[in-house]
Formats: C-alpha cells, structure tokens, sequence
DNA sequence: GTGATTTGACCACC
DNA sequence: GGTGGTCAAATCAC
C-alpha cells in the first residue's frame, strides 16, 4: 500500500521535473502549463488519498496506536481527514503558486499573467522598492514612515497547519524559513492573539517576507499562518533548499505513515538540518523562529520542490541532483 | 555583547 | 473612531 503512494509522489515529482523543464517553452502556452500544473496536482493529491487511506486503515487495525497521528485523532477529531487534506491542498497550493513566481522571474518578470497565480509581480517590486520610500519618508517627515500599503494585502496566502502536540505547542510546525517575531496583538472577535513575524535575515537580505500566525478558534489544535511577499533571502542557509531529497525520501520510505504523525512533535523531528541549522532564532529563547521538522514526507516534498529559493532553476535539481543516484527508481 | 522576544504606542486603512 | 499592522524601547536569553 505505502509502496503504491510512493510510487504516486515519484510519479508526480517527475511530472513536477518535466513542468520545470518545460517552463521556458511553456511560457507562452499558459494552456498547456495549467493541464500540466493539473497533472502534477492530481498526481499528488492520488498520493495524499492513498496515504490518508493508508493512515486509516493503520489506525483501525491498530488497538495501541504508537503515533501520534492516532493520538491527534483521538484528541482532536476535528483534525480529521478532511482537515488534513484541505490543508495538503492549501500548501498545495502555495507551492503550484510560487513555482509560478519562480517561473516568471526567470521569464524577465514578462507581462504574462497566469489567473490568479501570477501578477505578483506588483507586490515584490513595490516591496523591494520600499526601503527608500521609507527612507524619503523618514526625511519628508519626523513621523515614523509606517505603511501598512494595500499590496500587502493581494497576495495572502494561508495555510493551516496542526499545532504540535508535544514539545512548544504555541508555536505552530517550522516551515523551513526562519523568522523573527516583531509583534503580537489581540484581534478582535479571536480568542487568541496574532502573531506577527518576518524573516530573520530582513535585514541582510531585504527580505520582506512575512507571515501571521493565529490559532483558530474553533480548533485550537490548527494554526491559520498566513505568508506575504516573497523570500529573497534564497541564498541564505535557511532556505529548506538545504534539505537533501535523500532525507525527505527517507521519512517517506522509512516513516512511512508515522511521518504524518511525528510532524506534529517537533521534539521528535528527524535532523533535517545538521548542523542544528542556522536559526539563530531557534536557539533563542526557542521561540518563534522555526523550522519544519521536515516530516511532511509530501508536503515537504512539494514545498521543497516549489518554495526552494536555492537557485533560480535548479529547485527539481536538488530532489532530482546527480548526486542523488542512490535511489535509481527516480528518473 | 549580540540577537530575539515582549509589549505599549503609533499609524494607516476602513 | 475602531481595528489591524508595525515600530522600537525594554527585557530576556545565550
């Protein structure tokens, strides 16, 4: 059974290479990249079905669960399947959108548009083109230059993430970038505050992405993180890039479904980064700057796929890398 | 000392 | 004027 979703996510993780090759003559065939963009989805989401199957079937034969994903679901029904899976599709789909990014920035930033996954253009050179606005504005003005602008709020992009369970359950899973909280505030109508953060290496980096973090209030078990703008920091460490596909294969193929569980303890996280990474952050109080454990076998896969910011086009060349010959069952 | 977090205040937007 | 987003001084942790 767990071969079968392997299989589906190498199946799927090949057509993501080939969409990747293929970026440069598809450029102009907007058509042809979404029925491709629609392969590589429902390859992935044939995987994640077969997965959340497999995880069932595991957890009903199994009186004595040892995961935590049946610990998960026994504490917190509403993490159920389909909470699960909206919210593979979720980071499903910031992944699909930022392969789009990563595309059309290397298309010279040209005018093509693609439906709402495009078009963000606006947003990242206004954000880049921010600082010495602000700057004028410190001059123009003794007042403080803050600007909450309106194309901060185009590109939002949410995703729901399970709270841990064990471990710093206030913070929600790493997402494979680190960051720096710079606020927190009550909003109304929520029980719980939100958080506010931005990349760690803003500074060095000019790195305006930035993410909000608040727990639901109906499941406080789900974080609502919402991402702006975009990582420029790709040449940094913090970068998830930094993963080898080795490892993420290896919390497929040796974790098998108890991947999906153990994500939500980062206590018990495989080393994803050695090293003990580079989140300064993280060693800081433990607070808010984080990293994915790196146990969402395809989520991190896709988000390793898409997010890697390591190079502008090699981002399949780090899970397909020649160095990766150990395993010859990807082609 | 350096860097991260906390938190009250400020400010833009509706 | 209310609310949300951000700033920045104070504080904390290493």
């Amino acid at each position: 059974m767990m071969e079968e979703v392997i299989n589906s996510i190498r199946r799927a993780c090949v057509l993501a290479q080939n969409l990747e090759q293929d970026l440069p003559n598809l450029a102009n065939q907007p058509a042809m990249m979404s029925l491709s963009i629609d392969q590589i989805t429902e390859a992935f989401s044939g995987a994640k079905e077969k997965m959340l199957q497999f995880s069932r079937q595991n957890q009903t034969s199994d009186e004595s669960p040892p995961t935590l994903v049946h610990e998960t679901t026994q504490l917190q029904p509403q993490m159920d399947a389909t909470l699960m899976q909206e919210w593979l599709r979720s980071s499903h789909a910031l992944t699909m959108d930022q392969l789009f990014q990563m595309h059309q920035f290397h298309a010279a930033r040209s005018t093509l548009q693609i439906g709402e996954m495009g078009g963000r253009d606006g947003e990242d050179n206004f954000e880049r083109n921010k600082g010495p606005e602000e700057m004028q504005g410190i001059n123009e003005s003794s007042s403080r230059p803050r600007r909450r602008s309106r194309e901060a709020n185009q590109e939002k992009r949410k995703v729901m993430v399970p709270a841990p369970q064990f471990g710093n359950t206030e913070m929600p899973p790493e997402d494979g970038f680190t960051w720096r909280k710079y606020g927190q505030k009550e909003i109304l109508g929520s029980k719980f505050p939100r958080s506010y953060y931005r990349c760690t290496h803003q500074k060095l980096y000019e790195c305006q992405a930035k993410k909000q973090v608040q727990r639901l209030d109906q499941n406080p078990n789900i974080f609502e993180v919402t991402y702006r703008g975009d990582h420029t920091c790709h040449m940094s460490s913090t970068a998830l890039s930094s993963v080898p596909l080795q490892q993420l294969l290896v919390d497929i193929t040796q974790n098998n479904s108890n991947t999906i569980s153990s994500q939500l303890s980062p206590t018990m996280n495989l080393s994803l980064h050695p090293g003990g990474g580079s989140g300064t952050a993280a060693s800081s109080g433990g607070a808010s700057a984080s990293r994915f454990g790196g146990d969402y076998p395809v989520v991190d896969m896709a988000d390793a796929m898409f997010n890697s910011r390591s190079s502008s086009n090699n981002s399949m060349e780090f899970l397909f890398s020649p160095e990766d010959k150990s395993d010859p069952k990807i082609e």
